[in-house]
Order: C-alpha cells, then structure tokens, then sequence
DNA sequence: TCTGGGGTCCTAGGACCC
DNA sequence: TCTGGGGTCCTAGGACCC
C-alpha cells in the first residue's frame, strides 16, 4: 500500500459534548446555538431529521423546539475544548503523524508499509471503539490516498456505513453518485461555475483537463483536480507553523449609530485581544479594524457594507491600552454618520514572539517595560477575581452586561470548572 | 424583534525600485 | 515626440474552511 490518510471527525461535535454528561438527553433533538444564542451551529441526528439546517437563525425555529422537545444548548466552548483534546490525545497514542486540523478533526498519516486493507479497516473500527468508550464521542473515520479523498470517505462513513469507517480508492464508483459540493474546497461559488459547464458529480469532475481547470480556478482548482484524482498535494501540517492572525469580532444584539457606542465595542474587544496576545506571548505589529453595516437592512445601492483600515505600529505591542488607543483612532476615522452598524471587528497582524520586539528610535522601550508590568497584575487580577474585574475606561461603565455575550441555555462546565463537576446520586 | 466567530490562501492591481 | 522590462512588496477583496 501507498502512504494513506485518514480523517477522524466526531460527530455533530458539540452535541455530543453535551449528550455525553446528560443520559436524559441521549434520544432527545438537540441544538446548540452560536454566540448571543444567534443561530444553529451544531445539530444531533434527530434535530437535522426534524429538517434543523445548519445556520438556522434560532427565532424561526422556536415553535419546532416546543413541539417536539428539542434540548436547547448555548455554546460552552470551555467544555468542548476539553473534550476536544481528550479525543485527541487518544488519536496521538495511535499515530504518531497527526495534524488536528480544528476542534472535531484530525488528519492521520498512515503507515504505508504496514498493512492491507483489512487490517487498516480493523485498526479503525478498534480506534473508533476506544474513542467512544473513553470519551463518549461518536467518530468517523474516512481513509484514502490524499487529504481531499479523505474528506470524502468520512463523508461516506458517516452516510452508508454501520461501523463508521470508510476506504475511498480514487478509481471508486461510487464517485459517480458524490455531487461536487462534497468536496473539501467547492463552495458555493464554485459549485455554480462547474455546473454550468455540465459538471455534477465527483466523478465527472476528475475528468476535467487540469488545463482547462488551470485556466478557470487557478493553481487552487488543479490543486483540487490532483487530490481527486489520487495524487497527494497536501501533507500533513505540522503545528510548527504559526497562526498569522488574531482576531476578535462580535456582531451587536441591535443596530449602533453612534460612535461613542462603537469606541466603547472596540476597547472591549481591543482588551480581549491584548489577553489573547499575552496568552501566547506575542506581540503585534499591525491591526486591521473593520466595521459592518447590517446586512439585512436595506441599504442604498451605493452604500458600502464593509468599512476597513490597516494600520502599521511604531512599536509592536500586547498592551491593552494601547491597543485601544490605536483601534479607537481608527474607528473614528472610519465612522459615517447614518450607517447602521452590525459589527465591528480588530485583527492583529504581523505576529511576533513578546521577547523579541524591534526597537524604535523614536519610541522609549521603558514604556514598554512599564506597560508589561502593568498588564501582568491586571491579568493576574481578572484571573483571579474573574473577567473584567478591573478594565479601562474607554470599555464603558456597563459593560459587563452590553458587550458580554447573550448565552441563555448554557450547560455547567464539567470538566473545567471544580464548581460544576458533575455529582452521581446513588 | 431576533441572522456567529475565527481562521487560511490566492489574486489583482498599485506603488515603488533598478 | 518618443517613454522598457523585470522585479518586490503591499493591500483589498474574494473564495474557502470549521
């Protein structure tokens, strides 16, 4: 056998999460709800039966929930993250190549020398078993000769097999009957274009010229043409490469016209941000703010939605109050009079180690070193004490309750929190 | 009334350089 | 009046992903 990857995706993730410390809910409709409880972001099997689709704004699915039970959940992202990593620690144990690619999935690279097909199918089932027996999270196991057939056969296992794991050959007939918007890197938008020229299916798509493909969709659409076809263009990425970006952005619950509303949004998310840097010890030394008008109201044809600047800094930087300074400028240049805004967002760019910040000649590195000290007792305060327990100014006074996010129906944090483990009566 | 957040990669086009 | 060719670097915006 040639070298085979595997992809192991669980199950609607977050749903599982939640199944997994709450037996009351194993059979029932679950839902669980992106930030201020917006939309659908994770469905059980039951809930996508009742016709749940993913991105669903919740209000029009109120009376479905009444009628047929369906357990409602706000994220809890500090619970599925922990799930996450014991999932993933077990694939570590297994594989020594391993790539976790997001929170629910994982490529393994596979031993191309070790075994044939049934073997690999046996190993799988019996990794499949573990997992669920430690954890309590269903997977699915997609095997073939590149990432993007991968992709494909967990498709496939999670659709037509009972025990959850399937081998994908690229010669397979069963390309015939996958429509071309399975595939890992058709989107909507390409979609289209291929089906114009007549394309539908995997199978159909894998006879395309790569010239012609060339042409059409770039090195990106060859690229795709290659993995289809069997021949590997993606390995394995390993976790030595660095995040390029941070950011943080939160849509408003209501439409914000002025601008001192949206200062205090950005010093917020701003103060999030420099948190987020400090965790990783990095620095910044660019930040792009953007600012959205909502998109569901009617706008005039030549009114923009997407407002955007890119600033350089003098000095790369974590500290929160800087941070807000430079946002806030920003935002101020940017702000039109009349637009209803929708969202704001700050993206740090040019991410640095802390350690290593280039000198300025024309800025004081004491400050610097001030400010450091400064941001290691507020940190180690709202550690302590609890988010937000001392924060700047320009964040406004009732923060805590208006730029914090909605989350109704949130489950205890079970296996984070000490406070909320969970208590077995006997 | 209510519509997520956080990423990556690629390309086109402009500014600038020799 | 005529006005090159080959680069790099940057940004905005579009496409995709979970």
């Amino acid at each position: 056998m040639s070298t085979y990857f595997a992809l192991v995706d669980c199950n609607n993730f977050y749903a599982s999460c939640e199944r997994s410390f709450n037996p009351k809910i194993w059979n029932s409709p679950i839902v669980v709800l992106s930030n201020n409880d917006g939309c659908v972001i994770a469905r059980s099997n039951e809930a996508k039966t009742l016709g749940i689709g993913m991105g669903t704004p919740f209000w029009e699915i109120k009376s479905l929930v009444l009628k047929h039970k369906i357990q409602v959940y706000s994220s809890n992202y500090q619970l599925y993250g922990d799930m996450s990593s014991r999932v993933m620690n077990i694939l570590q144990d297994s594989c020594m190549d391993i790539e976790v690619y997001s929170i629910d999935e994982a490529f393994l690279k596979l031993n191309p020398f070790k075994i044939n097909e049934d073997q690999l199918m046996q190993e799988n089932i019996i990794l499949r078993t573990n997992i669920l027996r430690a954890t309590g999270i269903p997977v699915s196991i997609g095997i073939a000769p590149t990432k993007t057939l991968a992709k494909l056969a967990n498709h496939l296992a999670k659709k037509s097999t009972q025990n959850g794991v399937y081998i994908l050959e690229p010669d397979s007939d069963i390309l015939k009957d996958i429509p071309i918007e399975k595939v890992w890197g058709i989107g909507k938008s390409f979609q289209r274009r291929l089906a114009k020229t007549g394309v539908k299916s995997v199978a159909d798509l894998t006879k395309i010229s790569r010239q012609w493909m060339a042409s059409e969709f770039g090195v990106v659409g060859v690229r795709l043409l290659k993995e289809l076809q069997g021949f590997s263009c993606y390995d394995l990425e390993t976790p030595i490469s660095q995040r390029k970006n941070i950011m943080v952005s939160r849509s408003f619950s209501k439409d914000v016209f002025q601008l001192s509303e949206l200062i205090e949004g950005i010093s917020t998310y701003a103060t999030r941000l420099g948190e987020k840097l400090r965790r990783h010890n990095q620095s910044t030394g660019q930040l792009t703010i953007f600012l959205m008008a909502n998109p569901f109201r009617n706008l005039r044809p030549d009114q923009k939605k997407y407002f955007s600047r890119t600033i350089e800094l003098p000095l790369a930087t974590c500290a929160t109050n800087e941070l807000i300074s430079w946002s806030s400028k920003v935002i101020r240049f940017l702000f039109e009079e009349g637009t209803n805004y929708k969202k704001v967002g700050i993206l740090a760019g040019r991410l640095r180690p802390s350690d290593y910040i280039q000198g300025n000649l024309f800025v004081s590195l004491d400050k610097e070193k001030k400010l450091k000290s400064l941001m290691k007792s507020m940190d180690a305060i709202n550690t302590l004490q609890g988010r937000n327990k001392v924060y700047f100014a320009s964040c406004g006074e009732k923060k805590k309750t208006k730029w914090a996010r909605k989350e109704q129906w949130c489950s205890p944090r079970y296996t984070t929190r000490w406070k909320d483990i969970l208590k077995i009566k006997i």
